[in-house]
RNA sequence: GGCGCGAUAGCAAAGCGGUUAUGCACCGGAUUGCAAAUCCGUGUAGGUGGGUUCGACUCCCGCUCGCGCCUCCA
């Protein structure tokens, strides 16, 4: 029985699918004009994990991320950068697309780009404008007006008069209220528009996702998950305009995962601490990073530093050379057995991922102890489910960071090889002397049973 | 000012009203030519002051500290 925090509940909810066997799931994804950050590297890989589980418990699932490729910044930096839109933001959906495969994301069954939707944006801004909720400004701007909709920050838990509206920005005096929020951007010089009935413009921000959500799943549908600083304003005015328009609730179940931080404070583009997925790739393996982000649970805060991740590391190595010392037989899980058993009670708990990964461990020791191929292959297939431990163990242990100039395979190999010929005539001084030489360059050599196994430190 | 979240061992991070979390690091032992890996074992916890209880890290209240949202942000 699957239970998720639902944060228009505040509390842990049994899932109910709206459509017994589907679960129809939508993510706000990224705005393109620039690399992604850990933080978006934490959305995609904390729904990933979402969106595997709710189709390992059987469920028929849409999983949809939109990709917002309009917008204020995007505009600014393709400008800066003497490039069309679209080729500033094909160039970061690329991008954006080779970071969630190295991180083993699989792709959504639907990314939709905001431009593709703008008939769907203005119909709804329609709607909303004949239901009263809507007005344009003297400016030319589509509002929508918070305060004659009734659940007005019921997501959040703000109350209206509580709000410190233009405390820290500008107010819009074109708006009715400070509150309300912009549906239909009127047209500025050189800028890109859409033609629409309440004059040349592009969709505000919010609008999108209300429009490509109902799009593609209807509404109601069942999850909704996105950053939690998304919570307010943005996911709030999502649920204010399709509310709104259709006069049915929106959403049922609302996730948000914590921020990624950068010593205890929110790493994030307006403060210039971030570190992009990209550049850290240089340095660590994926998978590494992947295993980093799901040893946390999704709604605690995420501290990034590269030691967290050396640790994270040693954690994973440990699961590939309890791996590497069995050869695991490939079959179905085996539900019953205690591990797995404990793994999916983890999951459906709100997708507690550390917990899973404990039984991971756990898991790991006992094939250690018993090197059964039936163990290790549950401990393959129970990680599979969190997108880890898919490729072959010595690859992984193996595998050199993109950017060093390290020892090759080759010259490990034949240093290995002399080192073997120096112990078979007990020259135990150059063996060891040559074992110092490949830890220095980073290789720490196993002696087996079936001879000498290496791995990057 | 409003609303919300958190404080666990050297570091990271979970569950749980009473019985081992887990990982990294550390220590002792087994194993090894010596190592590494592995196994066995030990140690190190739950901000602070109260309350509830036979019993609290776990529930309740106060306090302190930290963080987040109220502006674009995953």
């Amino acid at each position: 029985m699957l239970k998720i925090y639902n944060s228009l509940a505040r509390e842990k909810q049994v899932f109910v699918p709206t459509t017994a066997g589907c679960a129809r799931m939508y993510v706000c994804g990224m705005t393109v004009y620039d690399y992604c950050h850990i933080g978006h590297a934490r959305v995609l890989v904390v729904f990933d994990v979402v969106q595997r589980w709710l189709r390992a418990s059987g469920l028929a699932v849409t999983y949809v991320r939109n990709i917002t490729d309009i917008d204020d910044k995007i505009i600014k930096r393709a400008l800066e950068n003497k490039e069309s839109i679209s080729q500033l933001t094909n160039r970061f959906i690329g991008f954006m697309n080779d970071d969630a495969a190295a991180l083993g994301v699989e792709r959504p069954d639907h990314e939709p780009r905001a431009t593709e939707y703008v008939p769907q944006m203005l119909e709804l801004i329609g709607r909303l404008e004949k239901n009263g909720l809507a007005y344009q400004s003297p400016n030319g701007d589509v509002n929508f007006s918070v305060r004659k909709f009734p659940g007005y920050g019921k997501l959040s838990g703000k109350a209206l008069d509580d709000l410190r509206a233009g405390e820290r920005v500008d107010v819009d005096t074109g708006k009715e209220d400070p509150l309300d929020f912009v549906l239909w951007k009127h047209a500025k010089e050189g800028e890109p528009f859409w033609a629409s009935p309440w004059g040349s413009g592009r969709p505000g921000w919010h609008i999108e996702c209300s429009a490509m959500s109902s799009d593609l799943l209807g509404q109601p549908f069942d999850i909704h998950g996105g950053g939690q600083d998304l919570q307010f304003p943005h996911h709030e005015n999502e649920i204010a305009q399709s509310e709104g328009a259709h006069d049915c609730r929106f959403v049922n179940y609302w996730m948000h995962n914590g921020f990624v931080r950068v010593d205890d404070e929110k790493m994030s583009k307006s403060l210039g601490n971030f570190f992009t997925i990209h550049e850290i790739l240089k340095k660590y393996d994926p998978e590494v990073l992947r295993f980093f982000i799901l040893r946390a649970h999704y709604r605690s805060p995420l501290n990034y530093s590269d030691s967290h991740l050396d640790d994270a590391r040693q954690a994973l190595t440990r699961l590939y050379v309890a791996l590497k010392a069995v050869d695991a037989d490939l079959l179905p899980i085996d539900w019953e057995e205690p591990h797995a058993c404990r793994f999916s009670q983890a999951m459906d708990d709100d997708f507690n991922t550390p917990e899973a990964c404990a039984t991971l461990f756990d898991l790991a020791a006992e094939v250690n102890r018993s090197k059964s191929p039936t163990l290790a292959s549950q401990l393959r297939a129970l990680a599979g489910f969190l997108g880890l431990l898919r490729r072959d163990p010595q690859t992984f242990l193996q595998a050199a960071p993109t950017s060093s100039g390290e020892l090759s395979v080759e010259q490990i190999e034949s240093l290995i090889a002399a080192r073997a010929a120096a112990k078979k005539g007990k020259d135990y001084a150059a063996a060891d002397q040559i074992r110092a030489e490949l830890l220095a360059a980073g290789v720490v050599l196993e002696d087996g049973a079936k001879g000498t196994s290496w791995r990057r430190a």
